[in-house]
DNA sequence: CGACTTACTGTTTTT
DNA sequence: CAGTAAGTCG
């Protein structure tokens, strides 16, 4: 406190400008910080712990710092300890499930669990709900478990229990049995002692509402409370957070609503649009000056995201130069895209650029193939971010052998190893083993343990269980004995499971084995075995560390927070972006969210900004023609260049297939002119528009014109693919759309 | 019980 | 196309 008072502006406060000044040196009352992209967020975040710890307007220990990721909260907790010292350590900071977690674990009895339960996965989630089908009787090929589960844990996400489903909401799905299946998916997750992510908040928020007294508890000891990534949070958590604050009201939301992209996951925009009616008294702050990317950037972002209708409205700016202008580049495919942008990336190489300071961002997983494909063959360095380490199976499966040491009555963890590797046991033994369970009302592995000393099994089963509990017995007596690192180490090894996979001749299985030994590695950074599992549950991130000369491969969702100086953004075509499902399934709301998408990739560059788009591409191995995406005309055309030099589709050729394909669907009743379809784009995309991409136009033996090959006579016609002979440039199979009538 | 074959079905996924 | 999931045969 004393260094406070003899330097007038303290390193937090130092070089702020007047809005993020003002966010920081708001600690009292709601506040709502609206920070867009690259306006320096964090700064402001962690600059205000620190001012809220050093004005001792609160004491760590009465600070909730909330945020998404792992990585946001490692971040923060990093940067606020640089400021304040080794006080950071008492805030409660993390993430929401971190949090609710550390809290339901104290309070895990009142409703019906104990301390240790197990978190599962949607994995877990998925394989329970099938088997409760199963049993219900719901046809899995109309009802996919996965979909189930999604609708559950929506449900979830808006703070709803089973009973407070309302069944005309439920409707048909599962035949009107959904309800009860989250009442019996309930049920069982109590059994077993575990919980699922939407749990722990949703036991909290019981937790709070029933038990006063631990709620006034919690009340007391968070006097401040501080949240990231405020567009992202979902009903729960938004009830979660207004539980907590209380009437203090101490409550500061950091976020960017054009950059709410989780929707389809449950988010609410409507959480941070709603902010300043929910909290009265609240005060808004708008942090608009943008220090990460050029002017011409920038204004490719404004201009797209000003299309939206429901936003709270910002205007960024930028001190730098306009910059490099943006790239706009169309290519006859996917892989002619992938070769190009591929050159383009090896061509800075040349020029000494680290390419770590590369990324390409798609807007669907599947859509790095392409690019990995092509980095391989010309060797060029590149990681993918979103193979998640802890979601490969052989890591799942290492960890159901953990789980079940110390969690005996883990029966998801049973039976996703007992036969793994063959142990001879198939459906009959497990059949008896589950009947016994059932009729005992013990765990599997309980069972088992019963079923060993009768003759119900036959004589290999009851061998093969018989062994497979004495290496469970003995394993969970080392655990006692030894590091758990060496316990991981033996349990691999003794249990056959290193050895399948060193006998597996499959391409993948020697990478495996590596993910194995990198997991055991991994255990070492924690003090217990218990604290690695409660780790693998909630930390999900694998290594994301960025390292040196590579380039970057990940989907736009993954990108967000991120920055890298030159950003390609490949497929941006009607249907893969903005996506045709999410238009299909939730049509201008949808779109939103798409353009949304888009201005977070746009925004995560700093200097240069490619964005393109193919004639034409494969998707599930099927040749699909597609039309530029919208967004692309929504591009401010005085800050981009059509880029006429890369692709093989000229600036020209773009807009006149555009205009072409445009024409057809006028004639076909859509109204004229493009401009007039801008209008009509979301009302259209509801109900389902698609560009009609047909040669209908065209007949065999048409004299048609081309931008690239001049004039020449249609030889036949595939589909939208048309075979041209070219008076001057010879054969060639040219896309419909890109030829016109002369 | 397990290896093999055939049919189906495809986003995004902070925890 | 490619990965999975269920179905069939030895």
């Amino acid at each position: 406190m004393t260094e406070i008072l003899e330097k007038p502006v303290p390193i937090w406060l130092d070089g702020l400008n007047a809005a993020q000044s003002e966010a920081v040196t708001t600690l009292d009352g709601p506040l709502l910080v609206l920070s867009g992209a690259g306006t320096g967020k964090t700064r402001v975040l962690t600059s205000r712990l620190a001012e809220l710890v050093a004005t001792n307007t609160a004491k760590p220990w009465n600070i909730l710092a909330v945020t998404f990721t792992n990585k946001a909260a490692r971040e923060m907790k990093v940067r606020v300890a640089q400021l304040v010292g080794p006080m950071a350590e008492q805030v409660w900071l993390g993430t929401f499930h971190a949090l609710a977690a550390r809290m339901l674990r104290r309070h895990a009895e009142l409703v019906g669990l104990k301390s240790d339960f197990t978190i599962l996965d949607a994995d877990d989630q998925t394989r329970l709900l099938k088997q409760l089908m199963a049993a219900d009787d719901i046809d899995p090929k109309r009802w996919p478990a996965r979909m189930l589960g999604g609708v559950i844990s929506r449900w979830k996400d808006r703070g709803l229990c089973a009973e407070q489903i309302d069944l005309a909401e439920a409707g048909d799905i599962a035949n009107g049995r959904v309800r009860q299946l989250y009442q019996s998916y309930q049920n069982r997750l109590i059994a077993l002692n575990a919980v699922d992510f939407g749990d722990l908040l949703l036991h909290m928020l019981t937790i709070f509402t029933k038990h006063h007294d631990v709620l006034a508890d919690y009340q007391a000891r968070i006097t401040h409370i501080m949240v990231d990534e405020y567009q992202d949070t979902n009903v729960a958590q938004y009830l979660w957070l207004r539980l907590l604050t209380g009437n203090r009201n101490n409550l500061c939301c950091v976020g960017d609503d054009d950059q709410s992209i989780y929707g389809w996951r449950g988010a609410e925009v409507g959480n941070i649009l709603r902010f300043e009616s929910d909290f009265s008294g609240a005060k808004t702050v708008r942090l608009e000056e943008n220090y990460r990317s050029t002017g011409h950037i920038l204004a490719a972002a404004s201009n797209v995201i000003s299309r939206n209708e429901t936003r709270l409205g910002k205007t960024l700016y930028t001190a730098a130069d306009n910059g490099e202008k943006v790239r706009v580049n169309g290519y006859w495919d996917g892989a002619d895209e992938a070769r190009s942008i591929s050159s383009q990336i090896e061509s800075m190489l040349a020029d000494q650029v680290d390419l770590s300071q590369v990324a390409v961002l798609v807007r669907a997983g599947f859509q790095t193939r392409e690019f990995e494909e092509r980095f391989i063959s010309i060797g060029l360095p590149y990681r993918v971010v979103g193979a998640k380490f802890y979601e490969r199976s052989e890591i799942r499966d290492a960890i159901a052998y953990l789980r079940l040491i110390t969690q005996p009555a883990d029966d998801l963890a049973f039976e996703r190893i007992i036969n793994v590797p063959k142990r001879g046991l198939g459906t009959a033994s497990l059949q008896a083993v589950h009947m016994q369970a059932r009729a005992s009302a013990k765990p599997l592995l309980a069972a088992v343990m019963d079923l060993v000393d009768t003759d119900e099994l036959r004589p290999a089963a009851r061998q093969a269980f018989s062994s497979f509990i004495n290496d469970i017995r003995r394993w969970r007596d080392q655990a006692g004995k030894m590091h758990h690192t060496d316990l991981a180490r033996l349990v691999l090894d003794e249990s056959g499971y290193t050895q399948m996979w060193q006998l597996d001749k499959s391409p993948d299985a020697p990478g495996r084995l590596e993910n194995l030994t990198e997991l055991v590695n991994a255990m070492q950074d924690f003090d217990s075995l218990q604290g690695f599992l409660e780790h693998i549950a909630l930390v999900m991130d694998g290594d994301t560390e960025n390292q040196q000369g590579e380039v970057t491969l990940m989907t736009l969702h993954a990108a967000k927070g991120l920055e890298f100086d030159t950003v390609f953004l490949p497929g941006w075509e009607e249907g893969v972006f903005p996506s045709q499902r999410t238009i299909d399934e939730s049509g201008a709301v949808g779109l939103e969210e798409e353009r949304r998408l888009a201005y977070v990739g746009i925004t995560r560059a700093r200097k240069n900004l490619f964005i393109s788009f193919a004639s034409s591409r494969r998707i599930h191995g099927q040749w699909q023609s597609a039309i530029p995406s919208r967004f692309i005309q929504e591009l401010p055309p005085e800050h981009i260049i059509e880029d006429l030099a890369q692709g093989m589709a000229s600036g020209l050729e773009f807009s006149r297939a555009t205009s072409v394909r445009l024409d057809v669907a006028a004639t076909n009743g859509y109204g004229p002119g493009w401009r007039r379809m801008a209008a009509r784009r979301e009302e259209n995309a509801v109900n389902g528009w698609k560009p009609d991409n047909n040669a209908t136009d065209f007949a065999n033996g048409d004299r048609v014109f081309h931008q690239k090959f001049g004039m020449g006579n249609i030889r036949s016609i595939d589909g939208d693919k048309l075979e041209i002979a070219f008076d001057k440039a010879g054969h060639k199979k040219v896309v419909a759309g890109f030829v016109s009538k002369p």
